[in-house]
DNA sequence: GAGCATATGTTAGATGCTCTTACTTTATAA
DNA sequence: TTATAAAGTAAGAGCATCTAACATATGCTC
């Protein structure tokens, strides 16, 4: 009588049950690579994209530390998949953001600084990662794929804001120093420095000033 | 080579004589912390702040894995070592880079900028450990101290072009913007984001760019 | 000098991590 | 029913950090 084991409730095909974390009543998990990834985003954000464990990430999945080896290559491969995840929704945010505002207004280039930095320290720990050791996942093509789609944006909004539809070597030089700004602004946040030198941020100020500076003809 | 001197000296007690990191011949090393911290930094930039490992800079130094506690609390503290000499280099890079220039020209703040972005790209692994994990060293007060220096630099330089000798808010506000640009465009270059987007960097035309952007009263 | 305290090495090992190999269990479909 | 693939486990190799106990050189006091 070999079919009679532990699973004597699924009597038909009714595959792997369970979805809480830690309690596992068969042997199949059912959906061991999102909760890994899942477990790799908020450990990434607890503890930094450094300290970031695949046996913490077990541990909290409730598998062996085997197990992942079934769904990603490797470590880095699980740390890719959290980033790629970030750049989809960072650029998600930025779409969202600037669409209450009319085209080609100082407004929308605003916005997209404002997502770029509150991402950031929303969730650090994503965003390092995207932007942070690149070693470990410099050739991925979807994620550079991701950073042309977003970086896309910002050029097509500063064109706008010029009032064209096309993106000229200005714009992109513009969009450059925007990118720059935040980037910085963002890491300078996220790693206590501004806090450390007593700077307190007024964000949507400084990126009036900076957007208006950047756009304005220097030549003037 | 300082450091060395008693030893050459001392003919009667002739303590540790190798410096050659590899064959020692004294149960003593002699010169072991230097040593270590420079094999720290060099593997800092090989592998990256991540991937330096106590064992490796061992093995460089030619001493056993236990060695390095006798002289460091433990694998942060020589890392925070790398990062506080990083930014002592940094600043007195500044400090030189000023000097040929006249106070209170843009040419000094392109200067500083400069020397910034430079730093980054020469020592992309120093200086991510000195502006990147802050976790490990966020409480360390020589870094602070260090950074305040640093960014006390620019303020005053700001003021100067403005023509005054006392640093006011406006100040520190441009200040911060500078800092903002060339830290954001330090790690965008370093992490390689500009090549993959196609983006060639005219450093010294960026930067007086943004010199000019910034200096210049924001209301004409 | 002699002898002790201290500084600075060593070896051995506890613990934790990544990742591989070999094996076991389950789901699917012919 | 049964072959096969998919998805888990257990065990372990190899490397890491760090501690503890021990060994040796240096420096200080006499």
């Amino acid at each position: 009588m070999s079919g009679t084991n532990r699973i004597m409730e699924n009597t038909k095909k009714a595959p792997s049950s369970t979805k809480s974390r830690t309690g596992r009543t068969t042997y199949h998990h059912g959906d061991l690579k999102a909760q890994l990834i899942e477990a790799t985003r908020e450990l990434v954000e607890e503890k930094g994209p450094d300290h970031f464990s695949v046996s913490e990430a077990c541990r909290r999945a409730g598998v062996s530390t085997a197990a992942p080896y079934k769904h990603f290559k490797d470590k880095t491969e699980m740390l890719r998949e959290v980033a790629s995840g970030g750049m989809q929704r960072q650029y998600q945010q930025m779409i969202d953001e600037i669409a209450p505002h009319p085209p080609g207004t100082l407004a929308r280039i605003v916005a997209l600084g404002r997502v770029y930095v509150r991402f950031a320290v929303a969730e650090p720990g994503v965003f390092r990662l995207m932007f942070g050791l690149s070693k470990d996942h410099e050739g991925d093509e979807t994620l550079v794929a991701l950073g042309h789609g977003t970086f896309g944006v910002v050029q097509r909004e500063v064109a706008l804001c010029r009032g064209s539809d096309v993106i000229e070597p200005q714009d992109e030089g513009r969009a450059f120093l925007l990118w720059s700004f935040v980037h910085g602004l963002s890491f300078l946040q996220i790693d206590g420095k501004l806090s450390k030198m007593d700077m307190p941020l007024d964000l949507e100020a400084v990126l009036n000033d900076v957007a208006l500076r950047v756009m304005r003809d220097p030549s003037s």
